[in-house]
DNA sequence: ACATCTTGCTACTAAAATCGTAGCAACGTA
DNA sequence: TACGTTGCTACGATTTTAGTAGCAAGATGT
């Protein structure tokens, strides 16, 4: 599984999630992605575009059409996670 | 996303994956994920042992009612990949 | 009883990935 | 020209993973 190789890197699902809503430059996304440190982040974001998953346009870094397919398949990833989430009490999502 | 950084490492995903199946032991399991190390699947099998998402019973490791209702979630995933990977004209899933 | 095999796992070192921080070059703005 | 913003690189410190060897406990065979 390439896929699943790759998804497993540090930030990577982070990355797809935190652009889910539209785009974001580079210190934004960091931001979001509790301040990742910017040499890993751009690689993933290199491998990302690699995967034509993640583009770099003129209004930040976003999701292709491609991406955003992906994207779509992590809402129900986040849904059993809320749901777990609350089984244990935990505050954050 | 406790979730996404829990599953953004090595082996994680792969682990729920090659469960899907059914039971294995800590050597299937190890061979089925390109001889991970011994001690990073250790480490990782506990953490999702923790998640009560894996358990260990009689025939092996086992994915939990929880654990199969995420794995559940990655089929989608994996039609995506095999998807693109077609789209790359990559030989393996 | 005894040797043998399997299984889950630990130990240990080397390599790789990531962190954390500083800061630069390019660009826009005033 | 001075100043702020942005994308990104450099680099040493820390953490994670790789890779290999092997042990303790239980099953199995003789």
């Amino acid at each position: 599984m390439v896929l699943l190789d790759m998804l497993g890197r540090r930030w990577a699902l982070r990355v797809l999630w935190e652009l889910r809503h539209g785009p974001l430059n580079f210190r934004q996304l960091r931001s979001a992605c509790d301040d990742a440190s910017p040499s890993v982040l751009n690689r993933r974001l290199s491998e990302l575009r690699e995967l034509t998953v993640v583009e770099h346009g003129e209004r930040g870094y976003q999701l292709t059409t491609e991406g955003e397919r992906l994207g779509a398949l992590l809402l129900p990833l986040d849904a059993w996670a809320r749901k777990t989430a609350r089984r244990w009490g935990d505050a954050d999502s």
